[in-house]
DNA sequence: AGAAATAATGAGTATCACTCATTCGATAAA
DNA sequence: TTTATCGAATGAGTGATACTCATTATTTCT
């Protein structure tokens, strides 16, 4: 648990200029290609059958590779676990900021974020276990990768929160970070509920309510928000005294 | 992992009229007082150090027995570790019983339970996160004692809404699920956000913040809420409307 | 008190993460 | 082509640790 980095192995020379391909192995080196299967076959394992559970050896044989050059590519089981989540945050982070890239409204792109942390989370459940674990026995510092990660694939939220109070969605005065931890958080506890229910039907539903709770409380440039309610009535009471100019212009004009 | 349950050792004869006390120890035999002192010191062990790094050697030391006894008393490492959080969990759930019978408004009551939840977890962080990574390896069965125990510690909370739905402080359209789910998704992340600045001070913060964006929904009687950007875009076409009818009235006035 | 039943003990075992001396293989020099 | 060099791969070996079980100690019953 003590040392966690990735061993070092001298790199290749990544001197000179673009080096031409001395060998012909496309683009990756072979102890990059190993590296990637390691991992690959990591995660394969730990998210079928948990951290605890997957064994070295096992995934060695899956990778076809001696148990000895796992640590050879990384400095213990943990730092494999940390590359493997690593990867999959990276994942998360390219897909969001291309979904919230793409679209244009706040709604649109907080349920896109949601659906898609959702659907991503309840399909990888060990290798985000394996996150949690983490952030207590490697504490989190500002030099932590797995840190360094989370805060990349979080602030892509964080625009979209910035963005929506620029717009005026919501009020200048949210606190974004308690949004940030409501969204997230809820998120992962539905996963549990809903794997437990063995109902990922709701997942949509669940997705549009978040959102609604989070939007919900409005803008008003500083102004307590009106209840849901109280603006129907202003719209219907607005709507009534159109009506009433209506009649008033009809009634003139056949005069 | 398989075994998970408490060995069953012959209890002492629950038969028979009320058992006169044949022995003096007071209430507990010894086998019970020593499975709690078992209990007590896997509690500390493992709150200091977390589940991996705490030895079943280290446990029996500190609680004065020895290694074999523990699993006399617990089929394994995980079961003990079971038994623990359920602890915890009873003793939770009676303070939220306590704390909600007590209080009287639906904000006090859920910025109590927010607030006490919150104190816990900061507390027992590595407890809790035993119980998150129990979630998954022991797969959560309804007859599972750890779900039971989260199932009562919740309802507690489920309560609290129900009332409120009662009283009409939230809409009954409100999925009590969601709510709970992002009630305490949200502590949770809110905690290790705390713990990673250190900032425990934002505790009351957050809680208020959290109760004030539950209750701040409000109710509109089943309809869906608009959010605040349609509902002033909605005024503002209105209020275009009113102005042209008001210039066409101004117009035919100085006819 | 003696017998029977139950609980405690700790040396022993199997498993697993991790080490390290050795072997392998690719490239460069002769 | 042969040989030298050096990093990478290998797997038998090691220490730590959860768990077992035959034996010993303690409690309970008659």
């Amino acid at each position: 648990m003590a040392k966690t980095g990735i061993k070092k192995t001298t790199r290749k020379s990544v001197a000179g200029p673009v080096s031409l391909p001395t060998e012909l192995d496309a683009g990756r080196s072979r102890q990059e290609s190993r590296t990637d299967a390691i991992i690959a076959a990591a995660y394969c394992l730990f998210q079928e059958k948990g951290y605890a559970r997957t064994t070295t050896a096992e995934i060695a044989r899956l990778s076809n590779v001696s148990e000895g050059t796992i640590f050879n590519h990384f400095s213990n089981k943990d730092a494999l676990a940390s590359a493997v989540i690593e990867k999959f945050y990276q994942r998360l982070t390219d897909e969001a900021r291309e979904g919230t890239g793409r679209l244009n409204s706040t709604r649109e792109r907080l349920t896109f974020l949601a659906t898609h942390h959702l659907i991503n989370i309840l399909e990888s459940q060990r290798i985000l276990q394996m996150a949690l674990l983490f952030d207590f026995t490697l504490e989190m510092k500002a030099d932590n990768p797995l840190y360094r990660m989370n805060r990349k694939y979080v602030s892509v939220f964080d625009q979209v929160i910035r963005d929506a109070m620029w717009r005026g969605d919501l009020p200048d005065s949210s606190s974004t970070w308690i949004m940030r931890d409501t969204f997230y958080g809820a998120l992962e506890y539905a996963m549990r509920t809903m794997l437990l229910r063995g109902q990922q039907t709701a997942l949509e539903t669940f997705s549009t309510g978040l959102v609604d709770l989070m939007l919900g409380q409005g803008k008003a440039n500083g102004r307590v928000m009106p209840t849901g309610s109280e603006l129907i009535q202003l719209a219907e009471s607005l709507e009534k005294t159109v009506d009433r100019f209506e009649a008033m212009s009809a009634a003139k004009q056949t005069e």
